[in-house]
RNA sequence: GGCCCCGUGGUGUAACGGUCAGCACGCGAGGUUUUCAUCCUCGUAGCGCGAGUUCGACUCUCGCCGGGGCUACCA
């Protein structure tokens, strides 16, 4: 597992943490995505921490569906979000729930607050809300109508008095209920709305804990109060700081990069995201950066998750993903490395597949170490597939006055090389330097350009002993005759 | 406008009243090197502002400023 460098650990010192941090007290979490569309990096990020409480504290994870809002919800969406989870391999064991299909419960527990008076039906519109608004700052508190009138929504009533959350991160947080709304909890049809059915399913599915975020807050007072009227006992909760674009707004489907489909498209490996996506609005005790989704596990705590939002960094995750690049077993990066290219680039895919097995890993792993994403990998190999690009400015740069003879001596002493293996050719090549007084670079760049094409590609004797001698030798004379 | 949250370098974070404010990415300069990348070394840049509390504040309190979220019969 790929980890910050291996400098020495402080040796383990005793701690004495709270009862609380140390009991094995089982965890049930859910994540509660809208399909509203794709799934952007701070929804991951939300799936992940959820993800990882549930599973370090040996607890269970609820996938719902929040699709209360049937026009908005599609089935496409749905299976979007799915697919981002899958990728980003965060599985759950319960769901997906479509909350839209306890629409039967939801009225139950409904009726149950218009029986008791905590609710109430009302005609009032979004109007007459804002109109009596605009004079006080006052909560809205709506005329009651009967029970059956044509088009009346529900509105819960809130009571007097204060509603503290109780945030893992923030602390405990007050709001004055005489400035808070009644709000509508079901629609004119009867289907009720968001803030009510969510806190109907939090209860009825046992959740003991609701980390979601930070543009939830302002939502939680009225799901508690939906609860306590109902008599019950709220779940803990959590608000995660909400990560930003650059322009230092929520982030949305506005802006670049921000889509879970856009990094898996873009090449990136799930185990670096999700190394990444944990950084983001949380650090390890001690400063690693490089954490394997076990050490993930076992380490993350919301009381170590920050307060304020996070930029969304791509240089980060690059060098991150570089890190686990060349962490990564062959088999499973030539696994991801197929599936990728065959997704970017088929004409690319079947070249690659057209080589033999040997020459394949081979290439894969000479291209390693250099490669920061599965994307990086195909521009440094592809002259072993096809024939190589014509790059004329490095051409220009690298093909002298003075090149044709050495490229011709690179080719008679490539004939000889024997084996044809990186140290052998090194061998065979190094005495030219001596003979023709150049240095390095100015025999072995030409080399590089006239087998690869181009001015970059894994290390030379790498790329001529995988290249093999027959095409090495045919490529070299064809820049020779060029050169004439 | 109202309610709520947040504020350490360009970015992510550490510090939980006493440190030369640490780490990582980025960036810059060297070194290694067959290109690029890696790798190594060094460097760069920060506690939003102002009061107060205190022997002592990044850490506590208040105000200001700045950013953000919510304010739907959306989620």
């Amino acid at each position: 597992m790929p980890r910050s460098r291996a400098r020495a650990r402080p040796p383990p010192v005793e701690t004495w943490a709270p009862i609380s941090t140390v009991s094995s007290e089982k965890k049930k979490l859910r994540f509660a995505p809208s399909p509203t569309g794709a799934l952007h990096i701070g929804g991951a990020r939300t799936a992940l921490y959820n993800w990882l409480l549930a599973r370090g504290s040996g607890g269970s994870l609820v996938l719902r569906i929040e699709d209360t809002d049937r026009e908005r919800s599609t089935g496409e969406n749905v299976e979007q979000i799915l697919d981002a989870l899958r990728w980003l391999e965060l599985d759950w064991d319960e769901g997906p729930l479509s909350q839209h299909e306890r629409a039967d419960r939801h009225g139950e527990r409904l009726r149950e607050l218009l029986d008791a008076d905590k609710a109430y039906h009302s005609l009032a519109t979004a109007e007459t809300v804002k109109a009596q608004k605009a004079q006080s700052n006052l909560g809205f508190r709506g005329e009651p109508v009967a029970p059956g009138t044509e088009g009346a929504a529900v509105r819960l009533r809130v009571p007097e008095g204060t509603t503290i959350v109780h945030d893992e991160i923030r602390g405990d947080i007050s709001f004055d209920n005489s400035v808070h709304d009644d709000p509508v909890i079901a629609r004119g049809d009867g289907s009720v709305l968001y803030n009510f059915a969510v806190a109907i399913d939090d209860l009825d599915m046992g959740i003991t804990d609701v980390v979601r975020g930070d543009d939830h807050l302002s939502n939680t007072p009225k799901q508690v109060i939906v609860m306590e009227q109902l008599g019950e006992t709220p779940p803990r909760y959590a608000h995660l700081p909400l990560l930003h674009g650059p322009d230092g707004k929520k982030l949305s489907k506005r802006h670049g990069a921000a889509s879970v489909q856009e990094l898996a498209s873009a090449g990136y490996l799930p185990a670096a995201v999700r190394n990444y996506l944990a950084l983001l609005g949380w650090g390890a005790a001690d400063d690693q950066t490089l954490l394997s989704t076990d050490e993930l596990v076992r380490q993350f705590s919301i009381e170590r998750v920050g307060r304020s939002s996070a930029i969304f960094d791509e240089k980060k995750l690059r060098w991150i993903n570089g890190r686990y690049m060349r962490e990564l077993p062959l088999e499973e990066y030539e696994r991801r490395f197929a599936e990728q290219l065959s997704r970017a680039d088929p004409a690319a895919a079947e070249a690659f597949a057209a080589g033999d097995a040997e020459r394949r890993r081979a290439a894969l792993q000479i291209a390693q170490e250099k490669a920061q994403t599965l994307d990086d990998v195909w521009p440094l190999v592809r002259f072993l597939f096809e024939d190589p690009p014509n790059d004329e400015k490095a051409w220009r740069k690298v093909m002298k006055d003075g090149t044709r003879p050495l490229l011709e001596d690179a080719a008679a002493a490539l004939r000889e090389a024997d084996p044809f293996e990186p140290a052998s050719i090194e061998a065979s090549l190094a005495p030219i330097l001596a003979a023709r007084g150049v240095k390095p670079g100015q025999l072995y760049q030409p080399i590089r350009v006239a087998i690869s094409g181009g001015a970059v590609s894994p290390g030379i004797f790498e790329s001529l002993a995988v290249l093999g001698r027959d095409s090495a030798v045919s490529r070299i004379d064809r820049a020779v005759t060029r050169l004439r």
